[in-house]
DNA sequence: GCCTAGACGCAACGCCTTTGCTTTAAGGTG
DNA sequence: CACCTTAAAGCAAAGGCGTTGCGTCTAGGC
């Protein structure tokens, strides 16, 4: 018995799943996200459907695929010599992305198709690495820095949740409040300086049913 | 011309309502949820599949309003008689309960079956409220709280952060850390625990609030 | 160069989804 | 209290998506 013929990722089956990919992109662009159909990105990817069905399971399953490699970054964060400015244009251009109209489809359509959590998990994985990389070169500068899980819990994990939860929109000073309330002593401004304590007295009625 | 008939709550409308909703509850715990299907629910319920589709367009907005529906809190948040406690108290039951299987599941529900996000902003608003009680509490017996969106950033927003992006499980020490880490001035342990600091050697004392 | 087995194509079936029309009843009006 | 308006549910049919069994092909190992 052969060890190791689990996947194929060689030959052929590369081809479809490029195919199929492309034509969902395209499809995504002409169409509308709304109109796509697995016969319908089966047929311009030159593939039967049950194909697709096989290989991906579920229409969702497909989207999450493509929309993790979207949202896969493209290049390094900018080095602007100092870890406040590294993270804060990091944060403020994840921000931007991320909450756009097509930003927040794809974090949706990644989280969505996605049973086991492995499409979700690179998406983190993703900028955990960009961080990785920020926090390196300030360790490297000999600055005092914050370690990744604190900036995922202090920065990104705000932003996402935001993005997800809420429908407002949100600019590039609250990344940036983020940022300066994680690493400044006393800039410590953003978000905070909304609401800063609670209003002693106020009535904050609860519905008991 | 009569002015507010723009949607009927009472009578019939509210009686289908509340049987499909039932129906969706009853047939999650014998079926399974992904053996549902909008035609086994509307017989359940006993409406006609076509009522359903026009009511809620789709399965998964049927699921997501009943997933809004078990997320709601149902009682107001313990008091322990100082807002650490409170807070940490809620903190660790909230990721207890959300971070559990079929708490991940509602969630997921919420999130995917809600096209303009009113129903992760409803979500959201629950967790605002339960929090607002707890600092309003504190508020009134003198305590110095932060405001209630400081919260949503530090504590709320990492939990369903990692709930949703990773695949580790979390236990009542996170929740605890990140409740320290947003009120205790010396006694930030929790996550950070796990990874103080950056790669390189030198001194990470993250500022606190 | 042969052999095994994973993956794709083909085709058919069942059920979900959609839609136009009809019927019911909620809620305001005289 | 009877009437009227209209939103919402029932009904039924057509179309299309999702699923599955079987045959064929190709990738990778021996």
């Amino acid at each position: 018995m052969s060890r190791k013929p689990m996947v194929r990722p060689g030959g052929r089956s590369a081809r479809v799943q490029q195919s199929v990919h492309t034509a969902v992109r395209e499809l995504m662009a002409e169409v509308g996200r709304d109109a796509l159909t697995v016969p319908l990105v089966a047929a311009r990817a030159g593939v039967t459907p049950s194909t697709v069905y096989r290989r991906w399971g579920d229409l969702q399953e497909l989207l999450s695929d493509v929309a993790v490699e979207r949202l896969r970054p493209e290049t390094a964060p900018a080095d602007l010599g100092a870890l406040a400015e590294d993270l804060t244009a990091w944060a403020e251009q994840f921000l931007d992305e991320m909450s756009s109209p097509p930003g927040r489809a794809y974090i949706r359509d990644a989280l969505l198709g996605d049973p086991d959590g492995t499409n979700a998990g690179q998406c983190s994985a993703y900028a955990a690495e960009q961080i990785g990389v920020i926090l390196g070169r300030a360790a490297a500068r000999g600055e005092d820095a914050p370690g990744v899980e604190t900036v995922m819990d202090r920065v990104v994990a705000p932003m996402m949740y935001r993005i997800l939860f809420r429908p407002e929109p949100l600019d590039a000073a609250y990344a940036h409040g983020l940022v300066s309330g994680l690493l400044g002593g006393t800039a410590a401004e953003g978000s905070r300086a909304r609401e800063p304590r609670a209003r002693v007295g106020h009535v904050t009625r609860v519905k008991q049913r």
